[in-house]
DNA sequence: TATACCGCTTTGGTATACCACTAGAGTGGC
DNA sequence: GCCACTCTAGTGGTATACCAAAGCGGTATA
């Protein structure tokens, strides 16, 4: 007789599901940054009581997806000068990790990450390329083997992942990403930390050069559009 | 006629209380780390509802400070090997912001910071040189104007703070770490980045240095009765 | 017509009752 | 004496009622 072990996942809380759908519709773009919500319109539209629908949005604003607007909560504007900051983070943390994992990683891991790379092809969707790019740098972070830097740069993508909708636009944007992760990867595989410092750095500051140009590209006004709420960190970007 | 512009700074809320005692009586080891707590002891004991407890806890639990438990939960247990982690964490965002604090930070800046010191005398109390430690740094950081960057180590002296305890125990260990933010200080001031970058490192090192060595002058079995758990991270440490 | 004031609606914050579930004590049978 | 089962007390999770306060409209008055 098959015996199911532990198969059940157990059904996840209420509090995690609306956290999830909240979560998920914030990330899609599906809710508008700065557009507020109220605990009763969510307990009505998530058909759930005020109790759990507090507890996701308590914890959607540590993660910084959702803030407190006067009584009340909103939607977190994106604020491109917040990108800037969690670039320079990015690099710090990145290219520590990379050192680290150059130690810690054996060859087979860093076969599994190109691997990974190898399963995206430039030519798929933007969305694959979205995901691609946050899979590749958590697992790159996740060879140095130190939990406190995934977390880091999980947290980093989470807050950077509606703009980065805006750098995987076009396939060109997505074959040089995956170009210079197969850079990074290959040093990695030479053991050479310092050139795998210097490329996860550059592949950052690369990215963020990417997205100022699809800014200049898409015009400001139909960023607006779309919701993109420029509070600050572009000359000449509306506040 | 005398008018007060806003100087009322409005109650905080019974959630922000309870969360600070909590946070307070935790991080000062006034409850053992691994403490079970239930939603309603700490209802009773505080004086409040479960409601405010909850967002308390949900809170705490985000910064690392309190776990779930099962059904229930506890004080975070100190994990030494998470101090590892960490220290690897702050080593990478630290120089980093040490570099940019080259950048951004006027002389009077870096004065202010050397002032900070100057206040601070190794034959203060061991809470003084704990506070000291976590400012320092935490100010620091603060003058590479990356907001991330000090949410990321005010997060890591937080779930450090514990342990820091051991750090600054003897008045040695305390000016012997003057000694190195001053080194610091000075770097900074003489705008030499890669200097302040390598100071920041071997400080934070020297620093796990102390708490190890601190670790062996007490014995483990004295730790264990004071409330640290040792779950890994040293060998021959007990799990 | 403009403005000031009053009251009602709606907000988040809090208290509390109820639920399903589980660990663990206690008891019964073997 | 030991093991297994049952029942209970206590857990976190959820729903909901109530509260003070803030914001908004409408109205009345200058």
């Amino acid at each position: 007789m098959l015996i199911f072990v532990n198969e059940t996942v157990q059904a996840p809380s209420q509090t995690e599901q609306i956290y999830n759908r909240l979560r998920e519709n914030i990330l899609a773009l599906e809710v508008t940054p700065g557009a507020r919500l109220t605990e009763r319109g969510l307990e009505a539209e998530l058909s759930a009581s005020r109790t759990p629908v507090r507890a996701a949005l308590m914890r959607l604003e540590s993660e910084g997806l959702v803030q407190r607007d006067g009584r009340g909560w909103m939607v977190a504007p994106i604020d491109l000068g917040e990108v800037g900051s969690l670039l320079e983070l990015r690099v710090a943390v990145e290219s520590a990790a990379a050192g680290l994992a150059i130690e810690h990683a054996s060859d087979e891991d860093l076969e599994a990450l190109d691997e990974l790379l190898r399963s995206f092809d430039p030519r798929d969707s933007q969305a694959a390329g979205h995901r691609m790019g946050t899979d590749f740098h958590v697992e790159l972070v996740r060879l140095s083997e130190n939990p406190f830097m995934v977390a880091s740069t999980v947290d980093s993508m989470t807050r950077l992942s509606r703009t980065r909708w805006l750098e995987v636009r076009t396939e060109q944007s997505r074959a040089l990403a995956v170009a210079e992760h197969r850079a990074i990867v290959e040093a990695l595989k030479a053991r050479d930390a310092p050139e795998a410092a210097r490329l996860v750095a550059l592949h950052i500051t690369n990215t963020q050069e990417r997205l100022g140009a699809s800014l200049d590209e898409e015009r400001s006004k139909s960023l607006r559009a779309r919701g993109f709420v420029v509070l600050r960190g572009l000359p000449g970007a509306a506040r």
